[in-house]
DNA sequence: GGAAAACCTGACCGTTTAGTCAAAAACGGA
DNA sequence: TCCGTTTTTGACTAAACGGTCAGGTTTTCC
């Protein structure tokens, strides 16, 4: 699965792709129920897995009778494999703010907040791609090997960079992005347990405000920026 | 499921436990096939999540007829609970570095070097752990509101102590937490992603203790403590 | 050595699940 | 309105799975 392969799903390679198919995008029904159907499905493989997740489940979630599904999607691994792509996409977006010519705190800052924004908004994507690397099956290895390899490579590059400047501390590039994943996803994949403990039953947009600064402030000293840190702890506190 | 309820399964649950039991510890072939199967069950859920494991599958992996298995376990989820309650129990155990007295540090760099060993030998348990959480049933939502929840509360305010004296940066205590479990943790669940990307087919025990002092110099930074994460600098790069 | 307990297991059963199909209905351009 | 195309759906099948059980074998203890 590389990246260029990795496109929503426009059920076009279900059910015999229109040979005749008009070039005034897709016939509208085809495209509001794939959509409807890949919503649904998002959620189901997010909350039951890949294999505990049920066809006739994620019909219900859709409000469509089963046999439908099989219409749009031949089988359970095509829906499967639609809804990471549309996944994996949205996980490359946020990178962008890592330019070599931004300021070091700025750019991290930015992306820090642009992936907790993503936990926030989109957590069943984030658990999909989790579960999928988890019980890595072939589906992913593709994309991790290829392509976020070399996004990665690109990006430590940059971080190297600021390092040789003396811009910022001197970590390891390529685990520092580790770390910035594992917590920023964090909230999404364990929001079950960071609730339970922390004994809230829904972290309002608010609360997620307040943690995404920290965040932003423990990475930022993580990388030796602390002057940027104490600043944001200030504007934090007092604003 | 309270922590006084989280331990091995002894097999005494399953199978009308003897009530002749006797005081001599458990028959021989019982302890020893009921470990040879909670070996193989931890490894299957841990590959297959909850959903995807079969009976059959665990059965081939401890080298026994399936039947058996029931004979041990009446259920799929006595068996997936017996494996849970180890994985907790493991879980609660690397904490206890960090106390009141200790040098900030030091006791923080201690728990991660655990957490991170614990990644490392036991990849399996995590797994196990982050796929129960990820999919939040009911089997674990006790263990997260009460054990895990008063733990937490006694080590932030550990935190919380260190903190008032000064001793390290004024972190929200609770969240710091969190990150120090994402990241050591991503180790072990994400370990497939972090092996792709990096182009590696195993991380050998001498990168991975490479890998352990950076992420700990990246936890003292986080908390302010950058003389001691520049002293490992030092020691880690010339050593 | 003998009896009771513990252990083993092939064959079997009911349920659930992904996937199929054919016939009917709805759609849309001419 | 007409006709080819797309969409819909209830009923069905085959396979996989968790779980059962009866009858056999081994172990343990006196």
């Amino acid at each position: 699965m590389t990246e260029s392969e990795v496109m929503v799903a426009t059920g076009q390679d279900a059910a015999e792709p229109g040979l005749t198919a008009p070039a005034s995008g897709q016939r509208r029904i085809r495209r509001e129920n794939v959509e409807r159907i890949l919503k649904a499905a998002e959620l189901v493989f997010a909350e039951a897995g890949c294999a505990g997740a049920t066809m006739t489940e994620i019909a219900d979630r859709a409000g469509l009778p089963k046999a439908n599904l099989h219409y749009y999607f031949r089988t359970k691994e095509d829906l499967y494999r639609a809804v990471l792509d549309n996944v994996l996409r949205m996980w490359l977006a946020p990178v962008r703010s890592i330019q070599p010519e931004a300021d070091p705190a700025t750019a991290l800052a930015e992306y820090v907040v642009a992936k907790m924004r993503l936990s926030r908004t989109r957590p069943n994507a984030s658990k999909v791609f989790a579960n999928e690397v988890l019980h890595g099956g072939g589906q992913i290895q593709d994309f991790l090997a290829r392509d976020l390899r070399q996004l990665l490579d690109q990006k430590a590059e940059v971080l190297d960079g600021w390092i040789a400047k003396g811009l910022m501390a001197p970590v390891d590039s390529r685990h520092f992005f580790f770390m910035i994943w594992a917590v920023t996803q964090h909230y999404a994949d364990f929001d079950l347990q960071i609730r339970m403990v922390l004994g809230r039953k829904k972290l309002s947009r608010q609360e997620y405000e307040r943690i995404t600064a920290e965040v932003v402030r423990m990475v930022l000293r993580a990388a030796g920026l602390n002057a940027a840190a104490d600043l944001m702890d200030l504007a934090g506190r007092t604003g």
